[in-house]
DNA sequence: AAAGTTATTGATTGACTAGTCAATAAATAA
DNA sequence: TTATTTATTGACTAGTCAATCAATAACTTT
């Protein structure tokens, strides 16, 4: 019988409940399934976490922070508007920690958000922030344009997401961060006039901002 | 206590198992509460399907039927390849038969897919379908890129969906299609050489097209 | 009307699981 | 060493639910 720390408990039985969703596919995961992967009884689980769902909101919000982090280390690197733009769409695929296992967890935690207000928050959390990021750099790019581009690269990504959590091939990620710049460049190039799929209304951004739960 | 033909009453248990998941938020929903809501006996649930698991791949069935028959409805009606492309837009937002509680359950169908082998298969039907449909009336606009761009919406408009399931606007499906006509104006137009988001390799096709799991 | 057929019921069984808690093992302090 | 604190265990409770099946209700045929 091993005693550790607080915090290193609560990032084990974290890691393993992502594991076990993973696993099983689906959020019916028996605390003990978790506990036993996570190398500890059952018992300890539910002292560290109040419930199940709120090891599930925390598994959530450990993938928030690492994409999250993710994200910013990307985005010092880069300087101008396009390589900043180039860091997010790969950033979104291609870290270490947007593999199979946690690709597969976040499907099911958007399930989650279907049932639970927090997991939404969490969810609106992710989705603004995407946007304002692409919304920042779009600007120079796209101008005024740039919240509706935005809306649609955005949908890109999750799009993206959604197929490569079923598929599961090696190099998912770079085909997926190819995908994106290339809807950017597309964007990005001004529309010509003798374009057939005429857009009756020339609004630039259809849909409101996700701005709807405050923090 | 009534009577009814068989196919009744399985079309009356899928819709209840649309409705109930839609109204859980999840795949947790109990036979009872489905046979409750379709009004009939929790045992008459697994005289008509062989098990729950069942029931759900029927409920995905039907929704992928619906939703055949809108496009190709759609599709006969429009002329030009411009026409038939914004008919597929809409078509996947716009019919009557994805609201709120489709694709709520069409999304919790996409983590049984996770685990079950036969609602991934029928998750690639509806996936191939959209692309070949997509390329074939990209053809004409894009020509060799059309397969490559018609990934690139496809993934758009199950990024999209999966707005829609968390959001539940009112308008949504309206929204929805504007933006991939949009994403479609963009991709038909000539990348201009002065882009700065430049893509390394000109592969027209950097994903295989889905034919993985063949019928 | 009686016998035969088919749809429907709902009580029941057996398996499973979230969450609790008293007991115990390990670390720390006295 | 002994006493005290803190982490961990795992048996247990109370509840849920998928799937079965014998009984019954509603039609059909004779």
């Amino acid at each position: 019988m091993v005693r550790k720390a607080e915090h290193e408990r609560r990032a084990e039985l974290i890691a393993a409940t992502i594991r076990e969703i993973a696993a099983v596919g689906s959020l019916n995961v028996t605390t003990s399934q978790i506990a036993k992967s996570a190398g500890v009884s059952s018992g300890l689980a539910f002292h560290y976490f109040k419930d199940k769902d709120s090891l599930f909101l925390a598994a959530m919000r450990d993938i928030l922070m690492r994409y999250g982090m993710e994200v910013r280390e990307e985005l010092r690197k880069a300087g101008t508007p396009e390589e900043r733009l180039k860091a997010i769409a790969y950033a979104s695929f291609e870290h270490k920690n947007f593999r199979r296992e946690t690709i597969a967890a976040w499907l099911n935690f958007y399930t989650l958000a279907l049932k639970s207000a927090e997991a939404r928050r969490l969810l609106y959390v992710y989705q603004r922030r995407l946007h304002s990021n692409l919304v920042y750099d779009l600007r120079s790019l796209v101008g005024e344009r740039a919240p509706d581009v935005a809306r649609r690269i955005a949908g890109l990504i999750d799009g993206l997401y959604l197929r490569y959590a079923l598929d599961g091939t090696d190099n998912m990620g770079h085909e997926a961060g190819e995908h994106v710049l290339r809807a950017l460049a597309a964007e990005c190039t001004e529309i010509h006039e003798n374009e057939d799929l005429s857009i009756e209304e020339a609004d630039p951004s259809p849909m409101d901002p996700i701005a709807k739960p405050q923090e």
